[in-house]
DNA sequence: CGCCAGGGCCATA
DNA sequence: TATGGCCATGGC
């Protein structure tokens, strides 16, 4: 079996499945995706809980952008994330805010436009496209790059790159792109970044940092 | 107190 | 292409 598979079994059969995203709508996961830049997930909630009461498209693209700052204040960068916020909204609306309609879009185009977006990058771009609209984009994420570079893989400085790589070894299944970028981050929380104990990590035996110190 | 979070844009060379 | 600065809150 491929190393990279072995690994994703070790980290499922260890945490289990994590039900990602964390967000009820695809609209959330969207506002999510933007808010979670560069910020914790506890930070994002709080905003998301301010948010609830209009967490629909129309309403936020309606709203005054210096109300939406104030009300995702918590997540941080707030004036930046509100004006990409509406940028996305400015995009969607010419989708006629439908879901639906990006569902039917080629893959390739959509990472496209959404890239044309103010305030979307790479990686809010591809976890819209896996977690919100549910096809087999792999996304990486500083998480990701630490991760798979102490246990040896040769990581790239390019995004894409990266990305490629995993979308290759592995079978393009979203379910397990899905899983597996969720419990990269969920280990990386939990054993490197919480307790860095590497003696104990579960991945212990395949990592070349650990077998080096230990 | 300082460090850092599930990035991305922009100016500069 | 590749650095460096900037955005800003809350948890530890």
């Amino acid at each position: 079996m491929d190393r990279l598979m072995g690994i994703y079994n070790k980290l499922y059969r260890h945490y289990g499945p994590q039900h990602w995203w964390p967000g009820d709508t695809r609209f959330e996961i969207v506002i999510g995706a933007i808010l979670t830049q560069n910020t914790s997930w506890s930070n994002v909630e709080k905003a998301i809980v301010n948010m609830k009461p209009y967490l629909e498209p129309e309403i936020l693209h309606r709203m005054d952008v210096n109300r939406l700052a104030e009300m995702i204040k918590p997540s941080g960068f707030f004036n930046v994330k509100a004006n990409r916020i509406r940028n996305f909204l400015d995009w969607f609306s010419g989708k006629g805010y439908s879901f639906s309609r990006l569902m039917e879009m080629d893959v390739e185009e959509l990472r496209k436009e959404l890239l044309g977006i103010n305030g979307v990058g790479r990686e809010t771009a591809d976890s819209i496209i896996l977690y919100g609209l549910g096809k087999p984009v792999f996304v990486i994420d500083a998480y990701t790059r630490r991760l798979f570079g102490r246990l040896g893989f040769d990581m790239p400085d390019d995004y894409d790159d990266v990305r490629v790589i995993f979308e290759n070894r592995l079978d393009r299944h979203e379910g397990l792109f899905n899983e597996y970028h969720a419990l990269i981050v969920r280990h990386s929380k939990e054993c490197c970044r919480k307790k860095p104990d590497c003696a104990n990590c579960i991945l212990a035996s395949d990592c070349a940092a650990a077998a080096e110190k230990y």
